[in-house]
DNA sequence: TTTATTACACATGTCTGACAATCAAACAAT
DNA sequence: ATTGTTTGATTGTCAGACATGTGTAATAAA
């Protein structure tokens, strides 16, 4: 019935007035922030207030700071996200069955927009990661062959062409990384199943070739589905 | 050839410290830290370095502050990472047809899922958040039948079952919303449009109602284009 | 005895002023 | 032209103080 209130505090006030000028984009990338002691004064707050809120934006990579020159925005990078978002995984057991679900989601989307809007030069690099993926079988390289995977899979939702898409899709492939590590869960690692998935791979890619999204939709749904059951098989 | 030379701020290791003994489950979940001054100077550095690392953790969830107690470790919950999310997609650059595309593909799905997983009682909540949204119509009060708006779509996607979505929803619409402001677009608020909105939410609402998960998923995507058409039009 | 009220101790929250470390740019020396 | 040196600017760090909020124990009131 009631909610909890709590008191706002300074260094969030500073957060939300910061996001707000990159929102409406009065602030830009690589634009200079004025100097702490200046910008703390115009907000009526103290350098420390200013600068806890600083500490915060600056682990999410959002600025940077440099003692001499000053502070600078950046273009925050997932992988900034990403060491934050592990962190959080390994606290809070996320749940991986949820987590397949919104992976599955978010790339059968992706794969069938990449359908339509896919380049040349899209369908080269897929095609190149599938190329590589079987050297790395070939030459029995189990964790190349593994980030192989991943690039595939990043490569198609980049085909999209919608990056609010490839971060989340890349943080969700974090997450689930660091949920099967955590719970001491292997994928199968045996030739028929990583041949069966290279197979899949293969039929994914020429879906998105021909630009049928229907298609590609249904064969990530499989692609995903045995993947899942390969893991559930294969508990500790 | 060479490597970068990056000094390591004293916050930092304090970061990796603290994390360090979470892993180690030498933290716990309800544990009281020592306080500050104490911490401080057993980790031989001021308060104010100390006080920027304990502001990132705060914001992290992963511990939590209250004047006059201590500071206790936390548990991480998936909803810190909403306002981490929300600013490093500010920061990498907003596009509303991007947000758009992903929030649709994310009800749809949410909403087919909703389909074959409601209860009695989503069904329920769901009623009563489109009479609410009528009764705010007839009063003329817009700010609160655009508030249920939101709310309607939040407890579709609720229907689903998946935080991990709810999550995400969330996320999008909070940026979204703020997006529609800041580039001083509205929705058309014409009597037409909003009674054609209730329409479509009866419609959702009767698919989710009878499992049609096709349906549902369709009905979605329509009145999504509808609002964005909407949108678009009144681009001032 | 039980219940309010008050006072106090304690921890976080905030502010201030200072100094150290770092860097770019300008300038001097070789 | 390259290398040292100075200088000014800005972040990084520190120490100390006061403000604010919270629990608790002493005290007063019923």
């Amino acid at each position: 019935m009631f909610k909890t209130i709590k008191s706002k505090k300074k260094f969030e006030e500073v957060l939300d007035q910061i996001k707000h000028l990159l929102i409406t984009k009065k602030l830009k990338f690589g634009q200079k922030l004025p100097n702490e002691i200046e910008l703390s004064e115009s907000m009526g707050i103290s350098r420390s207030s200013l600068r806890e809120a600083y500490k915060v934006l600056s682990v999410l990579g959002i600025i940077e700071g440099r003692a001499g020159e000053g502070t600078i925005i950046k273009q925050a990078s997932p992988e900034n996200l990403k060491s934050i978002m592990s962190l959080v995984a390994v606290s809070k057991g996320l749940d991986t069955v949820e987590l397949f679900e919104v992976r599955t989601i978010i790339e059968a989307a992706a794969a069938s927009l990449a359908a339509s809007r896919r380049t040349e030069e899209d369908l080269k690099e897929i095609r190149n990661i599938l190329t590589e993926i079987d050297h790395q079988y070939m030459s029995g390289n189990q964790e190349a062959e593994a980030y192989g995977d991943y690039l595939f899979h990043q490569s198609i939702v980049r085909a999209s062409k919608n990056g609010m898409l490839v971060m989340f899709m890349e943080v969700i492939a974090d997450l689930l990384g660091e949920q099967i590590k955590t719970t001491r869960r292997e994928l199968s690692t045996s030739r028929e199943v990583l041949e069966r998935f290279q197979e899949q791979h293969l039929g994914i890619y020429e879906a998105i070739k021909d630009g049928h999204s229907g298609l590609v939709r249904q064969r990530i749904e499989e692609h995903f589905e045995y993947a899942q059951d390969q893991l559930k098989l294969n508990v500790v």
